[in-house]
DNA sequence: CATGAATGAGGGTTCATTCAT
DNA sequence: GATGAATGAACCCTCATTCAT
C-alpha cells in the first residue's frame, strides 16, 4: 500500500471515505490520517477538498463505465443487454458496502453543490441517459415511443438505486427490470 | 415575525435552512441566528440537532401529504388523479426554491442518517408507496401485474424528482407521467 | 419516593450525585431532573447551587458523625474503640459505592473552595480531630506525648482514607489502624 | 514568553491553571487565552485536554522527584534523609501558591477520573510509596516491623499534604515529621 | 517533492441562573 | 408554593486552509 504514491493513495483513500460516510462528512485530517500522507502533500496534490471530491467523481464515472461496457457489450441481444444491466445493479446494491449512488448522494448532499462537482455528475448522468437512449433504441427499432420509453427506463433505472437505497432492499430493481422487459 | 413563539421560529427557519442548504451543512448556530433565539433556548425545546431534524420531517411529511390530498381527493375519476399527481409534482419543482425531496436529500446525504431521521424518512416513504398503489389499483381494476405497475409508478414518481433536481429540468417528471398515463 | 417533600426529594438526589459524580462534574439540570422537580422549584428551596453543595455537606456530617457515635460510643474500652472506628472505616470504603471522603474531596475539586463549603469542611475536620484527641487522649492516660499521637492518630485516620481510595485497596486503613494500635 | 514555541506554552500555563484552579475548573477557552495560543493550535499539540492533563501530571512527576532527590540524596544519614523531606514539604507548603498535591487534587475531584490521569498518579503514588519504604528500611536495619512503618510513614506524609491543605496550616507536617521520626 | 505547525471560524452541547406567570 | 421558558457564557472539539521550512 505504501508502493501506491501519495497522490494515489490519497485518491484511493478518499473515494472509500467519501462513499463511505459521505463527501460532507468526511474530514481532510480523516483522509490523510488513512492515506498516511502529510497535510502539506494533499495540498501539493489537490489544490481543495473540492478539487479531490472531483477527481473521485471523474474517476469513479470512468470505473463505473468501463464495469459495464465491460459485462454488457459482450451480449449480442439487445433485450439481453437491458437485462444484465439490471443483474449488475442487484449484484452491486447487494454488495455489503452499497450506500447508493455517488453522483446522486454528492448531489443531494448540498442542494447547491460547488460548479467542479455538479459539473461531473450532471456529465456522468447525461451520460448514463444516452447509454440507456441507446439501449433502449436498439431493443425497440421503429417504434414511435421509444424515445420515451428510454428515458422512462432511464428514470426507472436511477429510482430503482435509491428507492433501494432507501428501503436497504432490491425490490425496487428487480420490480424496475420486470417493467421495462415488459416492453419488448 | 418576533410574534411567533421561539419554538415554531426555530422550526419555520431550520425547515428553510435545511431544505435549501442541507440537514448537514446547516449548523445550530445559523439556526438560532437567523430566529433570533439564544442557543440555551433552542436546547430547551428541542434535545438535539437530531430532534429538530426529526421534527422539520416529520412536519414535512405532514404539510405535503395534507397539500396532495386537498388537490387529489377532489378528483373523482383514477386516471385523472395521477395525472394531477404529476402535475403537482411538475408545479412543486418549477417552484425557484425547489431543491429536491427533502427526505431522500437527507437520506443520501449521510449513509447512514441518524436512526431518528431514518424512521421518519422510511414513514414517509412507505406513506408514498402505498399512497400510490392505491391509486394505480384503482385505475387498473382486474389487471393481473397491477401492483408491479403501482410500483413501478412509485420508482417512476421518485426517480423523476430527483433526476429533474440533478437536470435542473422537469422533463423527468413529464416523462414518468406519460409512461404511467400510457398504461391506462 | 415521590412522598417526599420537593427539598428533601432534591437534597437527596443532590447528596448521592455530588458523591457519586463530584461536585462540580455534577449539574443542576441532573439534579432536578433524577429529583423529578421543576427548574424554578429548585431555586424556591435553594438560592444556588452552592447552597446546596453546603447543605450537602452539613447533611452529611451529622449522618457521619451520628453513625461513628452510635457505634463507638457503646464500646466502654477506650483502645477498643479507636479499633471499632478503624473497623468501621473499612466497612465504609469495603463498600461498592466508596468514593472518597465528600470534605476531601470537595476540597480538593477547587484550590479555593466557595466559602460556604470551605466553612462547613473545616468545621467537620475540627471536629473529627477533637474527637481523636479525646479519643487518643483517653487511651494514654498520662503519656506526656499523648496530644502529639492524637494528631498523627488523626492525620493517619485522614491519610488512610485517600490512599484507599487512590489506590483502590483498604490496605491503608490496617496499615493505620496497626501503628496506632502499636502504641497502646 | 512569546519566545517559548506554543506546545511548552501551553503546557506551561496549563500546569499553572490546572494546579490553581483545579483541573476540571479549567477549560481549554482559558488556557489558550492565557497561553496565547488558536484553539486549533492547542489541538495541533495535544489530541484532548485529558491528554494535556496527563503531560501535565507526568511533568510534575519529574520535577517533584528531581526535587527531591536533589535534595536528599546528599545526605548520608538515613534518619537525617527523612527529617529532610519532610522540611522540604514543609517549606513547599509555606509557598503562597501552595494548593495540595496535584495528584490527590486530581484523584479526588471525579470519583472516576479519566484512565489517563488515573494511570499517572498511581504511578506517582506507587513511586512515592517505595520511595519511603526505601527510605524507612534503612533506617531500621532488622526491625521487624519496618515494613508495616514505612508504609505508615506515607500514609502520615500524604495525609500531612491533605490535611495542611484542609487547615491551611502547616502544623500536619510537623507532627507527622516527629512522629515518624520518634520511631528511630 | 514533502512536511508539521499554526490558524479563525464554526461544530453541537451544557452551564448556573432569572424571569413572568 | 410551584412552574417551564429564556438566557449569555462557557464547554471540548473539528473544519478546510495556509505558511515557513
Amino acid at each position: 500500500m505504501a508502493a501506491l504514491p501519495p497522490a494515489a493513495r490519497i485518491l484511493r483513500t478518499a473515494a472509500r471515505l467519501f462513499y463511505q460516510q459521505g463527501y460532507h462528512a468526511t474530514g481532510i485530517n480523516q483522509i490523510i490520517a488513512e492515506a498516511e500522507v502529510a497535510k502539506a502533500t494533499f495540498y501539493t496534490h489537490y489544490p481543495s477538498k473540492e478539487a479531490l471530491g472531483a477527481a473521485w467523481l471523474a474517476q469513479q464515472h470512468e470505473a463505473w463505465v468501463s464495469w459495464l461496457n465491460e459485462r454488457v457489450s459482450p451480449v449480442s441481444d439487445s433485450r439481453r443487454r437491458i437485462a444484465v444491466l439490471f443483474d449488475l445493479l442487484e449484484v452491486w446494491l447487494r454488495n455489503n458496502d452499497f450506500r447508493g449512488c455517488p453522483f446522486l448522494n454528492t448531489n443531494a448532499e448540498q442542494p447547491n453543490p460547488p460548479a467542479a462537482l455538479r459539473a461531473i455528475i450532471q456529465q456522468h448522468k447525461a451520460y448514463l441517459r444516452d447509454y440507456m437512449r441507446n439501449l433502449v433504441r436498439t431493443a425497440l427499432p421503429g417504434r414511435l415511443e421509444a424515445d420515451r420509453l428510454a428515458l422512462a427506463a432511464y428514470i426507472l433505472f436511477c429510482g430503482a438505486i435509491i428507492e433501494a437505497q432507501a428501503f436497504r432492499d432490491p425490490w425496487p430493481v428487480r420490480t424496475a427490470a420486470q417493467t421495462i422487459l415488459g416492453w419488448f
